[in-house]
DNA sequence: AGCGATGATTTTAC
DNA sequence: GTAAAATCATCGCT
């Protein structure tokens, strides 16, 4: 509801007003009993432009001093917008607004100052938030929807992303039975998630055309009553658009925020590390030490070990990467361990070859890289 | 709880 | 891309 109700009540059988009189039930009637011909059309659209200067509160309490704004044909209400046509005679209505609303309605000149109003609105209040009208997509929106794509909440629903973050899992390392267990809850919580997401964006697609449609049908049952042009429908509809996009971007920043948390609470593999067990470290401790000159397995060395230790490549990678940069960092903390694994390389040797002398050497010589542990290849410590 | 050990990840350098 | 170095996060012992 606004001035242009007003207006268009007011109008009906204008002839000879004032500016100060344009909106004065009084005056009106007073002309309407006159029966005065029809006044110029630039006269009636000057004082049109002289209205529009009012704000509706004062307007209103000058043609309606006595009552609420409910009452008005053009409520925001679209129920009572059908009704004011005249259901609503003797339900509270003064018979002088139906009978003027009639007349409006009825009136020859109606639909030409229809489209004068409507094409004077073009030009003057839509025209100034008319400006920032076409919307690019938003990137951030478009940023939280290739998340949500990616992590498989949103698109189809076979799951290609969890499966694929379960791949990434399993990749990362961990026993086949643990990483299952946790795949298996974790995709419960991102099927939680992602449910959630669902019903929540289907109740906002719900309600954005629910109050789309009530929005278009209140405006079109007003265009009845006051000028309203198609463009002007369809850039409320836009706006309203926007509105509800910025609460979609909400939940999908919620969701994303979600599955992130899951994210790392699951798939960080840090936070459920586990040691490896004696047996690995000593097949990996064995190792490090008998290549000592070149703790840098090869790519075959590495599945080798992987596969004694029960653990994946990259764990063994991980493992050496760990071992070298620490046992150079501080030798001496080391040394006890590598005179150890030195005999018993030495000791494993010895089986075969049941050589004494040599009893204490690594089984690699020690050609640079790495410093030795504190002995001597003679067996002194 | 505190603390060192340790596996994993990230950053940096080549 | 790989390894070193730095860092993180948890484990496991006291």
């Amino acid at each position: 509801m606004d001035d242009q109700t007003r207006m268009m009540t007011g109008l009906t059988g204008l002839g000879g007003l004032t500016q100060g009189d344009v909106g004065d039930p009084d005056s009106v009637r007073k002309q309407q009993s006159l029966g005065q011909p029809q006044q110029d059309i630039g006269d009636i659209l000057q004082q049109i432009m002289a209205i529009t200067d009012e704000s509706l509160d004062e307007a209103q309490a000058r043609c309606w001093p006595e009552e609420s704004p409910a009452h008005w044909g053009g409520s925001d209400d679209p129920t009572e917008g059908g009704r004011a046509g005249g259901g609503m005679a003797g339900g509270g209505l003064p018979l002088n607004f139906q009978h003027r609303k009639h007349a409006l309605n009825c009136h020859r000149m109606k639909p030409a100052l229809f489209s004068v109003l409507c094409e004077i609105k073009e030009k003057t209040v839509l025209s100034i938030r008319g400006v920032q009208e076409e919307d690019p997509p938003d990137p951030q929106i478009m940023r939280l929807d290739n998340m949500l794509l990616a992590e498989g909440v949103s698109g189809p629903e076979k799951g290609g992303g969890s499966a694929a973050a379960a791949a990434a899992a399993a990749a990362a390392g961990g026993s086949p039975t643990d990483s299952s267990i946790e795949h298996s809850d974790y995709r419960a919580k991102l099927a939680q998630i992602r449910q959630i997401y669902h019903s929540e964006l289907e109740k906002y697609e719900q309600a954005c055309s629910e109050f789309t449609n009530h929005v278009m049908n209140l405006l079109r049952e007003q265009s009845r009553t006051r000028p309203i042009s198609p463009k002007e429908i369809e850039r409320m509809v836009a706006i309203i658009h926007r509105k509800f996009s910025s609460i979609q971007m909400q939940l999908k920043q919620s969701t994303c925020e979600a599955v992130m948390i899951l994210r790392s609470r699951f798939l960080d593999a840090r936070r459920k590390r586990r040691n490896f067990n004696k047996q690995a470290t000593e097949v990996l401790n064995e190792y490090f030490y008998s290549h000592l000159s070149n703790p840098y397995p090869s790519e075959e060395a590495k599945e080798e070990l992987a596969k004694k230790c029960g653990i994946t490549v990259s764990q063994v990678s991980n493992w050496f990467g760990n071992k070298r940069i620490r046992y150079k960092k501080n030798i001496g903390k080391f040394q006890e361990e590598a005179n150890l694994y030195a005999v018993k390389t030495a000791v494993d040797a010895a089986n075969v070859s049941a050589q004494a002398s040599q009893a204490n050497s690594p089984a690699t010589p020690n050609s640079g890289g790495y410093p030795a542990p504190c002995y001597t290849p003679d067996g002194r410590l």
